[in-house]
DNA sequence: ATGAAAGCGCTAACAC
DNA sequence: GTGTTAGCGCTTTCAT
């Protein structure tokens, strides 16, 4: 079991200075005359010396490391939000932990006190809304924590993203433009209040701007994933829907089919805007009307904001909102 | 600073008893009365107690935390791959270091030599060949690695797959059967032995069986992803190419969508058969055919195995081969 | 069943 | 510019 055959000691003793010497040399500090700087150099070669992450973690109780919490690897807004994450991450030296939450609170308070206990430098929270328990344990770790790609029901907590709300809102009005009176708003769960409190909020005011009323029959959550939108389509037609504005690709790709496979024309006799513009908006056929954000950077906005926490560099947690726009795709009609 | 401002110390001596009945407590170390044990924990509990995993982590030299190298977790094979790996590993109580490789053998490196410094227990490799230096670093470490969705350059590894040589055979053969006579290899990189040696020896096994000599044409490359195989559509109309055997669906969904976006109807004028049948091909329409096999269960079975190498558990190094088979969808005719 | 003490490999004063 | 010396918070013999 000699996995650390050589430490730090080893070296200092083959270089014949002190560990204090190796440890200034492996840490870069100036502090040491280049001729035994060499000379250890040297001896680390030699020996293929690495040093140890974890008792250097322990000893300066930083481990350069950081926590990401991720409802999902497979859902691509999420997944393209951790690329933004993971190069920033690598650009400043740091190790990403990440786990999956599936959305679930028991989990994600799990998930969370495990990246505790690792002594975890920060953590990136991607997810609608957090527990109690959650939001608590987050505040006594006092561990600096950004919320990246969403809006929680904890303000205390830095975030970075679009205005859901006005995003929602152009959305609706473009489908509105298009003499669809009938605009569904179709969301994965009214229980987070991106949903229920921002986006919500957007679309009912591109109603009020058009004078149309709210008709909560309009109002579709689907309580899953691409699987549960496309088995909903049906009941869309039913309802005389003959558009809407969907919280997410997922939902709108599984929605689209849905429609498509019933024989409904998309855009023809239905208009879809989606929100994210991932690579499903642009994989499926007809391509999907979408809302654009920039995610890559959002990610890297988010972990650049958390390097900066982490360094102490700032205090203040003002929220971080980038521009959103829309482009026009197959699924809705031109003009 | 006080981050840890309650330890085990401080908690043995609120419980009166030494840090070695605290450790015994937490440890679940049953020599412990229960009285005392009761104690502690009421301690534990009311100071909020949380063990240091890093602590820990070195003074028993195992850190329950494995690392997995993955080359894209915005490329859906992948990313299904992880969530077989997340759960077992969740299950076993390990935390997973996601690491991006993007395929690039120095930074394989550098986030491989960043894995071993944080002393994980263990690695999965998601990638398609590695570099001598790679296997080197990984064969030195003596730390536990399998590469799962995968064959590698390295046969000391342990894989868990499906064996890619029979699957190609298979999947071309069933172009060939519907007397398609042209049909093309596309891969995106024959630097991959996964392509070069395997999948590229079925797809020739097949031809042989139908009597087709192989031409070096029908070779595709498409060096890149979904875009790329987009843009090479017209290359294989051009070509006079009727049918492709896919490696990966991203791939497959670029070049279904090239044609159809190039006016070939598939599958009247052109059929696909891809490889992985995650999500992307059941979300383009037509949905693309496909070698069928358990991504899921690569990830978990994966896992699972690093867990019994990393307790000692198994010293010889078989390969896990699983099952595939074929789906038919709508991008190949029937019968 | 419990405690004392020696590390794990490193960083960080502090001294010279 | 370099060495000495304490820890960091925990596990793990070894006594008792």
């Amino acid at each position: 079991m000699e996995k650390q055959a050589v430490t730090i000691y080893t070296v200092a003793r083959e270089a014949r200075v002190s560990m204090a010497t190796v440890s200034r040399v492996v840490n870069g500090n100036p502090n040491v005359k280049p001729e035994t700087r060499q000379k250890v150099l040297d001896v680390i070669k030699k020996l293929n010396y690495r040093p140890n992450a974890v008792a250097r973690g322990l000893a300066s109780k930083k481990t350069t490391t950081v926590g990401v919490i991720i409802p999902s690897v497979t859902n691509p807004y999420f997944a393209e939000l951790a690329l933004g994450i993971d190069d920033i991450a690598t650009m400043y030296k740091y190790n990403i932990i990440l786990t999956n939450s599936d959305f679930n609170d028991d989990k994600i308070l799990k998930v969370a006190r495990g990246l505790l206990a690792k002594q975890v430098d920060g953590i990136i929270f991607m997810g609608h809304d957090m527990s109690a328990e959650l939001q608590q344990e987050f505040a006594a770790s006092n561990t600096p924590v950004v919320v990246a790609g969403s809006i929680v029901n904890d303000d205390k907590l830095a975030t970075v993203r679009i205005n859901y709300q006005s995003a929602a809102k152009e959305a609706t009005n473009y489908l509105l433009d298009h003499n669809d009176d009938r605009v569904a708003f179709v969301v994965s769960s009214l229980d987070y209040s991106i949903n229920s409190k921002y986006r919500l909020a957007g679309y009912k005011e591109a109603l009020a701007e058009h004078g149309i009323p709210f008709e909560s029959k309009y109002v579709i959550e689907t309580n899953g994933d691409y699987n549960r939108a496309y088995q909903q389509a049906d009941h869309l037609i039913e309802q005389g829907i003959k558009a809407a504005y969907v919280s997410d690709d997922d939902l709108a790709a599984g929605l689209l089919n849905g429609l498509t496979d019933n024989g409904v024309k998309v855009p023809d006799d239905f208009e879809i805007v989606t929100s994210n513009d991932t690579t499903y908006a642009k994989i499926t056929r007809p391509t999907l009307t979408s809302i654009t954000q920039p995610l890559y950077d959002i990610g890297a906005i988010s972990m650049r904001l958390l390097t900066k926490m982490m360094d102490g560099e700032v205090s203040d947690t003002d929220d971080v909102i980038l521009d959103h726009g829309i482009i026009e795709r197959q699924s809705t009609r031109r003009g």
